[in-house]
DNA sequence: GTTAGCAGTCAAATAAAAAGAGTGCTAAAA
DNA sequence: TTTTAGCACTCTTTTTATTTGACTGCTAAC
């Protein structure tokens, strides 16, 4: 579609942009990127790739600045996803030798690691848990009003809740329960619980309905409660040129404060384990100045977890991808 | 100190500012407020309270702005610390009915309740847990090679953190370390953890130092581990003037994303149960421009969290302070 | 196909002028 | 002695005009 030079006149304006947050002219392209041309030549491609869509001028006389297209295209068809030193390697390695006793903190640290090396706000939430199967539902009592519940599935993940109650509990009734529990759940998905578990459960426990009520609320309740989200590095946006614009800035402390938002973007549709929003592409009206990649965290066919960058649609794709490709390889290789 | 018409001034002059966020004029106060002078009088209570340093002018004619003086002297005797709606004492109640089960909930439904009453951003963090004492220490195997560790302690708090071995352990081995914990734990601070605990449990269990050494690792990692902050409503502040200057809401965000900040915020000295630091105030130079209410939560001497307002130093500092109060009282009268 | 060169465009920076909100002070009134 | 009317003066904000400079588009020559 695009010829050779085209191609590379739309990769070096795209990166200069990146770069200098200034729209690009004519003339700083004669000097880089082997573009052996007079500014006058590059000019006539640029208003070719203008009337194709690819850039865009702020205004009639100004240099030019990719259209979302042009990122598009960018990403698509010219990125360089190995733009990685060794340094970066080096520091990812070292990172990644921590260790870490749940699933959550380990997408948390690649989280984190990934804002140090890219200096982009990013998000991360643990994995998606409703496919897992119950491994065994484990009653504690703590107390004698108080018992701890505690979840484990068979990919690892832990998940435990104190449930109080209004009047004493016997170490037969914890036993009792632990026993119907595990009887009715064990091997069965974990979204289980969040269906009509009164039904088949009440049933055979009439006997101790106001022991297994309360239990079945409160694990109800810590199930359906919205995952954490973990948010890093939210100061770092501040430092790009894009936020010195209140209403960008504005926009952008909004979208980190609501909860749905963040869900949205960490939960769009997986056709990767990468994937690329640009600007418009968003579906939401908050996150249309906003670039969005989100990096499907995990390990052989093991869901860990979703980690979301957010930044201009000036954002440095090929490192952000190379990062989270080198992560991911790095990740499924040690294992 | 200061005489009954000025300290009426004062109290205007302020309450104006709070609600308009413009400098307040000597014409805008002959009408509000009973204070039925012309406007040359108030011009020259100004000119005096400006001499005594309670009010400053941001231009030689420009109207009056509280100086941080000012804002003190209000805060110390002229606010209305009843400052506080029918609906505002409604919409309390029902949200402290909520039932929570841990502690921190509690704390992080009360800092979210008065975030949405006071439109301003708040802090909260659980209780601080050195002091409290050790009730049990319980450890549950979930796995051949994973035990979960429960802390109680006597404030009701329950910690819990899960242990992963390399090798396989035995149900004799978990009660054994089951009942060593406990024989030189409970009862103690629950700081002495965080001592060299090793010394006098490992002379007594060289046997197993491979399955308690971890077990030490852990519960030392997760009790060091910062306590969690929760954030609410960090929006809410955008949409305040002050928050227009870039520069003022870099600084902001900077803030909120700095732990080591929120914590100093959060722990800064006690004297009352309610704190006001109001601009240079603040030990920490980037809060200078802000002004912090803390509240120390608690019901009768049990100590539940401490919440923090950040807003500007235009704060309503009555409101605030009257929805903090009456919580406390809400809160002392229901247990 | 490429390039030099020039006219034309628009944003950004600088300067000048006008409008408006308030104060401070003085002298008169209460 | 306290209060107030009124006017000159100050300083910000808004508006308008002017200049500068970075680019482009286009044409004609290479």
């Amino acid at each position: 579609m695009l010829d050779d030079r085209k191609k590379r006149v739309l990769q070096a304006i795209v990166e200069e942009y990146i770069n200098t947050a200034e729209p690009v002219s004519s003339n700083a392209l004669t000097k880089s990127n082997g573009l052996n041309y007079s500014s006058a030549t590059i000019r006539n491609e640029m208003a070719d790739l203008e009337k194709k869509g690819y850039l865009d001028k702020t205004h009639t006389s100004s240099g030019r600045i990719p259209s979302e297209k042009g990122y598009r295209y960018y990403v698509d068809e010219l990125i360089n996803d190995n733009d990685i030193s060794v340094e970066e390697i080096k520091y990812i390695s070292s990172k990644l030798e921590t260790k870490v006793n749940e699933i959550e903190d380990l997408t948390k640290l690649t989280a984190t690691t990934i804002s140090e090396i890219t200096h982009y706000t990013t998000l991360s939430i643990g994995p998606k848990n409703d496919e897992q199967l119950i491994e065994e539902i484990k009653f504690v009592q703590l107390g004698t009003r108080m018992i701890m519940a505690v979840i484990l599935t068979d990919n690892g993940l832990v998940k435990e809740t104190i449930i109080k109650f209004d009047e004493d509990i016997t170490a037969k009734q914890v036993e009792t329960v632990n026993y119907m529990f595990n009887q009715k759940l064990k091997g069965k998905p974990l979204e289980t619980i969040k269906g009509p578990l009164e039904e088949y459960l009440f049933d055979e426990m009439q006997y101790s309905i106001n022991v297994i009520k309360p239990i079945i609320e409160q694990i109800k309740k810590v199930l359906a409660e919205d995952e954490k989200i973990y948010l890093e590095g939210a100061n770092k946006s501040f430092d790009l040129p894009e936020f010195n614009s209140l209403e960008v800035a504005k926009n952008f402390v909004n979208v980190l404060d609501t909860k749905e938002l963040m869900e949205d973007m960490l939960n769009s549709g997986f056709a990767q384990d990468i994937n690329v929003y640009i600007g418009q592409e968003n579906e939401k009206d908050e996150l249309k100045d906003f670039s969005i990649v989100t990096f499907k965290h995990k390990v052989g066919n093991k869901d860990l977890g979703t980690i979301g960058i957010i930044g201009p649609k000036r954002m440095d794709y090929s490192k952000v991808i190379s990062v989270m490709k080198y992560i991911s390889k790095k990740l499924n290789d040690n294992s």
